[in-house]
DNA sequence: GATGTTTGGTGACATTGTCACTGAACGGTG
DNA sequence: CACCGTTCAGTGACAATGTCACCAAACATC
């Protein structure tokens, strides 16, 4: 692990910025560390400050009025809670909430220090814009995702990206519902079903993928 | 109808500009005119400028590789096409175009000129960042709308957004279907049933409502 | 009137969501 | 170990929605 001071080069959108603004950036921000499974921002909690992510991830999910959840994305190293942050400081009446699902290392800088950023560096702009847009491009594929996508071929895909190429993922039934806005009940038939065509092995709290070729396969079922 | 070259004091999130950012947004922007159903912005047409709405609607929607189709939103009057034209611009492997419903009338600025307003003046930032924010948290609740909520709530909705107050709205059931992202003969189902309960009237190309009230309460079922 | 297109209706069936249960697996505790 | 409460998963019946293959009426055009 490099030192934390020089967190900027790590982040491949900040690197083009000049030298003032990168030496701003590191003075005036904070490295703080977050607990696993706290809430960093959500309903009555407004952060004061934007987030970097320097290490783990912030899982984003909402709680829908019916009392169904979904996950809407999760923000990885490297990128940064600014828009999330705005979004909901602007509008209160959200129901998304971030939670950090591991360890979580950022780099907080204040709105203010935010703010004259965006307005003094081009290459920081970009940045900013480059994230809002990539966020709203993944949430256009979401909703044509939910709407139109079948259960099987999504829960595939999930299970793949979950398990980051390892062997097999930790996760329990009712939280795959929750990855794909669905129900218990479904993820477990559907497992089953994997589990009958020998692509999967199940234990409680888990899952073994035994043929990621044939999950991979259903997965790119798009047309 | 006003004078077009004060066109800045007529968006709400503008008039607190100050004088200076006013006027560089008026000399350096041009009125343009868009037909009915033009696309305003799609695959393979990147506008080259930002579009803010003075007169009519653009209606956003994405066709799915399944061949699908849903209406993601709309920018109506007083609102810009900016993020959308930002997000369509940073990736182009987006399915998502903006189609003119009505004539449109928008005042187009340069990208330079977008820019420049953005790094000059903390309220321009603060109605771009709003508009963005809006746009997300819309975004999330529509994600939610579509993954949880029944169709004949989400229809009782659409039927009274769509109508604006009128008596009836004029459309088929095929567009009411890509409106929620489902299929024309659930459309034509619960229409149906509208219609046995007495609230509503069928022609064909139109839906007269006959009891707003009933459509209102179903609509606000959200529990 | 003949013709083609758009719009809407219908039945059969597959998929997904909901509900009310059941029991097994796990983590305590005495 | 036995006991107990909690979490996790399985099941069947049924409702809601999506899909498919049609059909028929309304409309536009010639």
């Amino acid at each position: 692990m490099t030192e934390d001071s020089d967190w900027v080069e790590r982040f491949p959108g900040l690197s083009r910025l000049d030298l003032p603004t990168k030496q701003l950036l590191t003075k005036r921000s904070t490295i703080v560390r977050v607990p696993k499974n706290t809430m960093v921002f959500g309903p009555g909690k407004s952060p004061e400050n934007m987030l970097f992510l320097l290490d783990g991830t912030v899982r984003v999910q909402q709680v829908s009025e019916t009392g169904h959840q979904i996950v809407l994305y999760r923000i990885e190293a490297g990128q940064s809670c600014v828009l999330t942050t705005a979004c909901l400081l602007a509008y209160d009446d959200y129901s998304a909430e971030g939670i950090a699902e591991s360890v979580v290392k950022a780099a907080a800088v204040p709105r203010e220090v935010f703010d004259d950023l965006v307005a003094g560096s081009k290459p920081f702009r970009d940045f900013v814009f480059a994230a809002f847009s990539k966020r709203l491009t993944d949430l256009f594929l979401m909703i044509d995702e939910v709407a139109f996508q079948r259960v099987d071929v999504r829960l595939a895909d999930k299970l793949i990206k979950l398990s980051s190429g390892a062997d097999s993922v930790s996760t329990t039934h009712q939280k795959l519902s929750v990855e794909l806005g669905t129900a218990r009940e479904v993820i477990s038939r559907q497992l089953q079903e994997f589990q009958r065509r020998g692509w999967i092995e199940q234990a409680r709290g888990s899952v073994t993928l035994k043929d990621r070729q044939q999950l991979q396969t259903l997965a790119n079922h798009n047309a």
